[in-house]
DNA sequence: CACCAGGCCGTGC
DNA sequence: GCACGGCATGGT
């Protein structure tokens, strides 16, 4: 099965990255930017490996996702490879807040302001995502201004809690989902998505609009433990999937 | 003019 | 416990 970088990366689970005009992908991580063109440019750089989960056989997983029944062999074999990314803390708490009821599209755009206006420049036009404590002297009117619409008193709430993404490792799931959720703005969807997209937990399996879809008209009888060990990647390949079927 | 987007909050029952 | 309306913004 091949590798779909393009769908990894751009795909929802982060808005960190765009596409060059080379078909290249570029993001701003780890101070300083990085471009690559498939996962082989991401082997040698102990940062990429990390972030990109290279010593996980995500080949080996979709084979047995692809097994599990006949949905599921239809969304491994349309999308291809994708693998779960393992991102910044604060970058994927904020992102999932800004995605509650908002497509990709605006996300990323308002990922890319808050980026400009409280991040710094590590190259020509591109911007740090800030970190907590550069967005501490935000105010709502001020993100608001950026387009954060009703989200700007929840992005103020998690730069006031964001010692809380520390705490985290060390809980059960369930623990980790209750804790997440005493930031407003975080309710189960995003929490998981948190867990999944920058804490490893492959337990998790986001609801949103698209999921109670597929739920609903091909998974009637079942629940996310349907799809255990695998909850979150088979979520990510149903949604891939679904949303390519429009 | 509607309706929707990787939902959540506050209220009411 | 569950159902419901409201919510900023930009796209279709």
């Amino acid at each position: 099965m091949n590798e779909n970088l393009k769908e990894t990366l751009l795909g929802g689970q982060s808005f960190s990255w765009r596409e060059e005009e080379d078909g290249r992908f570029s993001a701003v991580l780890n101070e300083r930017v990085y471009t690559i063109r498939s996962l082989d440019d991401a082997f040698s750089d102990p940062f990429l490996y990390d972030y990109f989960d290279l010593g996980y056989d995500y080949e080996g997983a979709a084979k047995a996702i692809a097994a599990k029944d006949e949905i599921l062999r239809q969304a491994v074999a349309s999308t291809g490879t994708i693998r779960l990314l393992k991102q910044d803390h604060w970058i994927a708490t904020i992102s999932f807040i800004l995605s509650q009821n908002n497509n990709i599209k605006r996300i990323t755009g308002l990922y890319n302001r808050l980026s400009e206006r409280y991040g710094h420049e590590v190259a020509p036009g591109r911007f740090t995502f800030p970190t907590a404590e550069e967005m501490k002297g935000a105010t709502e009117e001020e993100l608001r201004a950026l387009g954060t619409g009703f989200r700007a008193p929840f992005i103020l709430d998690a730069i006031s809690k964001e010692g809380i993404l520390s705490e985290i490792d060390s809980l059960s799931f369930d623990d980790a989902m209750t804790k997440l959720q005493t930031i407003k703005g975080i309710g189960p969807k995003v929490a998981s998505c948190i867990l999944i997209f920058s804490y490893q937990r492959r337990e998790g399996f986001p609801m949103d609009v698209w999921m109670k879809k597929v739920m609903k008209e091909y998974y009637p009888d079942k629940d996310p433990s349907y799809f255990h060990p695998y909850e979150a990647l088979s979520q990510q390949y149903l949604f891939s999937w679904i949303r390519a079927q429009g």
